[in-house]
DNA sequence: ACCACATCCTGTTAGC
DNA sequence: TGCTAACAGGATGTGG
């Protein structure tokens, strides 16, 4: 599933070669993929041919093309969670699934996402997506502060609350299950009982995965390539994420996953600790529920 | 406001 | 072995 790291190093990719060229046709568009903007009813193709592609920005889980013309607005993108976006030969036998074609120069931008679950659309201004999305981690804005006030009084588990792209913009199943092992925070902690140690910890453990997700050019669990085609190699470095019959990397007791709001989430039940603030703390005699965790082994 | 769950969709996997 | 049913999840919408 492209979350951030996936979608930046995608985004890194296309802004090295884009910017300078020209969309000079679209050669397939499935009206289907059109969920965002004016243009769900039609009009997407004459937005887009001729136009001339400026700089390539990414906000949260969201990608777009800029119109290089003066307040031109941008083509926007998201990939859902089995989309690929592909710059490649015309040559090149399409992919099932192709909904989008759009010829660049020399090559085709491919969009080929078998789901559906992605969403392509025109926005007069991107700056738009910042009505609903939430800080991107990877900024300066991402702090154990922040989230304390974003969560203040929430009950929801923690989990939960990572994947909300209101709160904190980028970060999907496959990164929020690594990074609450990072944090040693368990899964259903609700979000609001976090002391601020935990959430530093947390935010902490959110930028360190991210950061490796995109030096590493991503995560290829399943359908995820880059804009070359190329899968990521942040994969043998997931500590819990998919670990069937898999063990805890720090005290080697068998990990589990649980259904979470949905969402299937991997964890260790003996690192991972429901870590509540200190007056939260609901007795000491349950040695699960401390504020850090034990020491392991 | 908040929380949990249904919805979309199809390739893959689990189970009979 | 071969079929069918359940499962997976990002964002959004609905109902409590």
């Amino acid at each position: 599933m492209p979350e951030l790291p996936e979608v930046e190093t995608i985004r890194q990719y296309l802004g090295e070669v884009l910017p300078g060229r020209r969309i000079e046709a679209v050669v397939h568009l499935d009206q289907r993929l059109v969920k965002m903007g004016a243009e769900t009813g039609g009009g997407l193709v004459e937005r887009l041919t001729g136009m001339g592609v400026g700089a390539i920005g990414r906000r949260g889980k969201f990608l777009w093309l800029e119109n290089a013309a003066p307040g031109g607005g941008a083509f926007v993108i998201h990939l859902g969670m089995s989309g690929r976006l592909v710059l490649e030969p015309p040559a090149r036998p399409r992919r099932p699934h192709t909904h989008l074609v759009l010829r660049v120069g020399p090559e085709e931008l491919r969009l080929s996402d078998p789901r559906r679950f992605g969403r392509i659309g025109w926005l007069p201004d991107p700056r738009d997506l910042d009505r609903r999305l939430g800080v991107e981690p990877l900024g300066s804005s991402f702090t154990a502060a922040y989230l304390a006030a974003a969560w203040s009084g929430r009950r929801a588990p923690v989990k939960a609350l990572l994947l909300d792209q209101r709160v904190v913009a980028g970060i999907g199943n496959i990164y929020a299950d690594e990074a609450l092992y990072r944090a040693r925070i368990h899964p259903r902690t609700p979000a609001g009982l976090l002391s601020p140690p935990r959430l530093e910890a947390l935010v902490r453990a959110v930028r360190k995965v991210l950061r490796d997700g995109v030096r590493h050019r991503g995560t290829s669990f399943s359908d995820y390539v880059d804009a070359l085609g190329e899968p990521g190699h942040h994969l043998p470095y997931l500590s819990v994420y998919g670990k069937k019959d898999g063990r805890c990397r720090r005290c080697r007791r068998a990990l589990v996953r649980e259904v979470i709001q949905g969402r299937g989430s991997w964890f260790c039940p003996r690192c991972q600790v429901l870590a509540v603030h200190a007056d939260a703390r609901p007795s000491p005699t349950s040695a699960e529920r401390v504020d850090e965790p034990r020491a392991t082994v």
